[in-house]
DNA sequence: CCCGGAACCTGAAGGC
DNA sequence: TGCCTTCAGGTTCCGG
């Protein structure tokens, strides 16, 4: 489940590697992984290009090439990037990138969800999206000024990327937890005091994800094959029936929009 | 505008 | 042991 804190921690272990390399090929070993353009145009239009540069934008990961092109990428639910394979290999790769001075980058995923697009314009794989949460202008006030139009749950308000960009099913829980809100309360009814809860704990949790180097569910993992450990810390996510850290009460599991959603019934009261 | 559900996929886990 | 069902979740799309 890569979220914003796995790309970036992706993004910040890779690019050491590869900035100021040359792609000279790639291969493609499951031809859905290329959404645009053809697999043929996409091989071709990549030899030959330097990374100029890394970036991410929400869950998505970018490739910044000489040719003013960009290679996104996205993880979706069970995909990585690696740098080296064990010695048998893997059968879960899906694409190998080869740079110029023989590092390799091994797109792995098992679920074949993952996505990757040659563009121009990143947005046409993006998507209208909305602010970066570790960006410095993302505020309280921007946080409100986003929720104010919607009256879904909160929970689902978090996980829609033209809202907010990069907030996970798990990350979001957590923020929810940290904040002290009902996953079901209705995206527009936030009082200004919780606006201000949550957007502490939103950056809250994405920081320390990032520090943890990403959490290590599904089937994340960094570029040299390790995990993160960020859901080690995890307060409600993926915690159900097991005690609140706060108050002790059982951790509730319950469905929010068809997503799995831990929370705390007396830390985040519905009321 | 809002929601549910299906689709995309496959490994893991649980039931019998 | 093994078959069958269910679940997991990012995103898109379709229908009501």
């Amino acid at each position: 489940m890569p979220e914003l804190p796995e790309v970036e921690t992706i993004k910040n272990e890779l690019a050491p590697h590869i900035v100021g390399r040359t792609i000279v090929g790639i291969d493609i070993f499951w031809d859905r992984i290329v959404r645009q353009p053809s697999v043929q145009d996409l091989k071709a239009g990549i030899a030959g290009q330097k990374i100029e540069g890394v970036g991410r934008r929400g869950k998505y990961l970018l490739l910044e090439l000489s040719g003013g092109e960009t290679l996104v990428i996205h993880l979706k639910l069970t995909g990585s990037l690696w740098r080296e394979l064990p010695p048998e290999g893997d059968r879960f790769v899906r694409a190998t990138i080869h740079l110029d001075n023989g590092t390799k980058i091994y797109f792995r995923d098992p679920r074949k969800f993952g996505k990757m697009w040659l563009i121009t314009d990143a947005a046409i794989a993006t998507g209208k999206m909305g602010p970066e949460p570790l960006e410095p202008d993302f505020s309280a006030k921007v946080l409100k000024t986003r929720l104010r139009r919607h009256r879904i749950p909160i929970k689902a308000a978090l996980l829609d990327q033209g809202i907010l960009a990069g907030v996970g099913n798990l990350y979001a829980d957590e923020a929810l937890f940290s904040a002290g809100i009902h996953p079901m309360r209705p995206a527009d009814s936030l009082s200004q005091k919780e606006l201000k809860r949550l957007h502490k704990a939103i950056i809250g949790v994405l920081v320390a994800g990032i520090g943890n180097k990403g959490a290590s569910v599904e089937n994340y993992y960094r570029p040299d094959g390790s995990k993160g450990k960020a859901h080690t810390e995890f307060k409600v996510a993926r915690h159900g029936g097991e005690p609140c850290p706060n108050c002790g009460t059982p951790i509730e599991y319950t469905k929010v929009r068809g997503r799995g959603t831990y929370f705390c019934p007396k830390c985040q009261p519905a009321g």
